[in-house]
RNA sequence: GCCAAUGUAGCUCAGGGGUAGAGCACUUCCUUGGUAAGGAAGAGGUCAUGGGUUCAAUUCCCAUCAUUGGCUCCA
């Protein structure tokens, strides 16, 4: 008998060679129905291995990454079967379950193409193959076995990855027919997936290498039930209908034009009232904790970039320097704003009594991005981020990183972002040499990081070794309406500038001493929060960031000085908007100004006029009756302030 | 930067070797209206740019630029 310890503590004995299958259906049936794989003492594994010794266990299900990744994987596998047999001679890379499905890299025989046409068939196809429920069978191979097998096949790409790996370590997965060179672990039986669909065709090099072949890239996803299937697509045509350059487009929120340059937005004034709007509430929380505002110029002097080290690793895939025209000196279009607020930090002297010193700026920076990586507003050359810098001693970095943490949940919340993820990156155990700063240093920042993420109620995922070179961080996921997640906050340390810059500060002891330097980004940049933000509300932002608020309906033209004379009444109470004065009926007034995401409609006619009232319409929610415009404002104002108490 | 697709009116898109098309938007006129599209007329294009083939190119070919989807990169 072994000893088999789950997750919440509880130790089962069980026959040796027990299989996590039959240790869920030991648990409850309906476990053993709903699980796809197992983590034996911390190693992913197949529900279909045998145990052979006490472990600790975790039973993975669809819910879980480590359950969606064996589920997507043995999809993948499906894939290449279902290619297989409509398209004999493929040859195939790689299959992976990534983040949302999976794809298979494939090689078509000589002459073949692959294209949204095949869909349907290889659909039928892979569906049919799931149904047949073919167990999912491990082997294990040497090295020369598998290697003569893909000769076999002619599948160069398959004993290119063979060759790579070490004898001994080498297992085959085979259900039907297909069998495929595959670390695991993977499902009992294909019968786990009830729906499976090909989503696109794109192209990649092998390997990733732009200098080998490009081969045929198929996404496609699956689930355990056909309705999970259903509305993953309809998420996909919501997606589509809130991208944001449509939206911003269709707000007029911004624009990109030619001539001016790609990849950098044209601020739209609706745009700017937007972005203005959330600039001047985050500056005004930033004061409340403390921030100091700053400003600085939009280039540097290239030696600003070369001692802060940005030049030596990013100046060949910057912008080019500009120089002066009589001196010949050389500036550079600013790529980090940090460089630049070192330089305040070094305008005087400090004493362990002035730091923190936590120094903020909507800084615009320019960076070369490669011309196909350009999209929207999320991938730009020219952007704003919402950038500070912390300078404190190492022992207050805990209380820094805490202070920071709760200002960014705080715009999480009340930005209606109620979802997100924190992940702290720490350094690679195994090799300490790559990092700047000292061990002890690190072990504290790192242990300070971690103890402040757990103080402020976050459940951080820790990485090993993702941390950068200068210092550990801390970066912050959100889940929008859709479920997709972004990347915004970041809170980083860094001993590298301080360093470089020979920042200092007299201590206590009397003695000069080094600041750490905490970067935070919460927005990130403005343009890419914009197009988060336009995605996640679907161009319906919350009432007291929409550009315009209200825009006022008169029935005709004969109510149209009444309309002006009510705007200005409502602009005394902040609340902004304008007149629809066309010459149109008031349902095609109504029309257009609901499509354009107008939080309040107010239509004014001979009723209104006379007594002194506005016929109030709710985006989304239709008429709310007539009241008088005092009333209105307060009624607004109200609903402004009810959404920062909540 | 690499691969592929795309580029036609302000926007969304149809078309196609022989005088350039629609809807919406725009301008003017009629209409002066009551909670999601009133009517008519008009204006608007070097068919991305540069070459080539052709009697003739917006259409076919090549190159360039841009956009989109991927790949690679990302302080």
């Amino acid at each position: 008998m072994i000893k088999i310890t789950l997750p919440d503590g509880s130790v089962r004995e069980f026959e040796k060679s027990v299989t996590g299958l039959q240790i869920a259906e030991d648990i409850s049936p309906r476990l053993a129905k709903e699980v796809l794989a197992i983590s034996i003492n911390d190693e992913l594994s197949d529900l279909t291995r045998p145990i052979y010794e006490d472990a600790n266990i975790i039973l993975h299900k669809f819910e879980d990454d480590e359950g969606k990744h064996a589920f997507w994987h043995t999809s993948a596998h499906i894939l290449a079967e279902a290619i297989e047999a409509l398209f004999p001679g493929t040859k195939f890379g790689i299959g992976p379950a990534i983040e949302n499905g999976f794809y298979y890299d494939i090689e078509l025989a000589e002459g073949k193409t692959l294209s949204e046409n095949d869909f349907p068939a290889i659909n039928k196809k892979m569906l049919e193959l799931c149904q047949q429920n073919n167990p999912v069978v491990r082997k294990e191979v040497s090295k020369a076995e598998a290697i003569s097998t893909f000769e076999k096949k002619g599948d160069n790409y398959k004993t290119e990855l063979i060759s790579e790996l070490e004898d001994g370590t080498i297992s085959f997965y085979q259900q039907g027919n297909f069998t495929d060179l595959c670390r695991g672990p993977h499902l009992p039986s294909t019968g786990y997936i009830k729906a499976i669909q090909v989503l696109s065709l794109a192209g990649a090099y092998w390997r990733g290498d732009e200098t080998r072949k490009q081969l045929t890239r198929v996404y496609a996803i699956s689930f355990p039930k056909q309705k999970m299937l259903q509305e993953y697509l309809l998420m996909l045509e919501e997606a589509k209908k809130r991208d944001h350059r449509k939206i911003g487009k269709e707000l007029e929120l911004f624009h990109f034009s030619q001539k001016v340059g790609m990849g950098m937005a044209l601020w739209l004034p609706k745009g700017t009232m937007l972005r203005d709007l959330l600039e001047s509430w985050l500056t005004e929380e930033l004061k409340k904790r403390n921030y100091e505002m700053v400003k600085t110029p939009h280039i540097g002097h290239i030696d600003l970039y070369k001692t802060s080290g940005h030049y030596e690793k990013y100046g060949k895939d910057s912008f080019q320097a500009i120089q002066t025209p009589a001196e010949g000196e050389a500036f550079m279009l600013k790529p980090m704003n940090c460089p630049h607020h070192v330089e305040i930090f070094k305008a005087r002297q400090y004493s362990y009594r002035d730091l923190p010193y936590r120094m903020a700026e909507f800084g615009t920076v320019y960076r070369y991005e490669q011309h196909g990586e350009l999209h929207g507003l999320t991938r730009v050359r020219s952007f704003t981020q919402d950038d500070a810098h912390v300078f404190c001693r190492p022992d207050q970095v805990k209380d820094e990183f805490k202070k920071i943490i709760e200002l960014v949940m705080y715009v999480f919340k009340s930005l209606n972002f109620t979802e997100y993820k924190a992940q702290i990156s720490l350094r690679d155990p195994k090799d300490k040499t790559k990092y700047i700063g000292s061990d002890e240093n690190w072990d504290k920042a790192e242990q300070a990081i971690q103890e402040a993420a757990e103080e402020m109620g976050l459940k951080p995922k820790i990485e090993l070794g993702e941390a950068a070179f200068y210092g550990p961080k801390l970066d912050f996921m959100v889940k929008d309406a859709l479920g997709r997640t972004w990347q915004l906050g970041t809170i980083q340390v860094d001993y590298n500038l301080p360093e470089r810059f020979e920042l200092e500060y007299k201590g206590s002891d009397n003695e000069m001493h080094r600041p750490i330097m905490i970067h935070r980004a919460i927005f990130g940049s403005m343009e890419r929060f914009v197009a988060v933000l336009i995605e996640h509300t679907a161009g319906k932002f919350p009432l007291w960031l929409s550009p315009q608020q209200i825009v006022l309906l008169p029935i005709s033209e004969k109510f149209n000085n009444y309309s002006k004379k009510v705007l200005e009444l409502l602009k005394k109470y902040d609340i902004r908007g304008e007149i629809d004065d066309r010459n149109e009926k008031i349902g095609r007034k109504i029309r257009d100004n609901e499509l354009k995401r107008i939080p309040y409609l107010l239509i004014v006619g001979e009723k209104e006029v006379e007594s002194n009232t506005v016929s109030v319409r709710k985006q989304g929610q239709g008429d709310l009756g007539i009241m008088s415009p005092e009333n209105f404002a307060e009624l607004i104002n109200k609903e402004i302030q009810e959404y920062f108490n909540n």
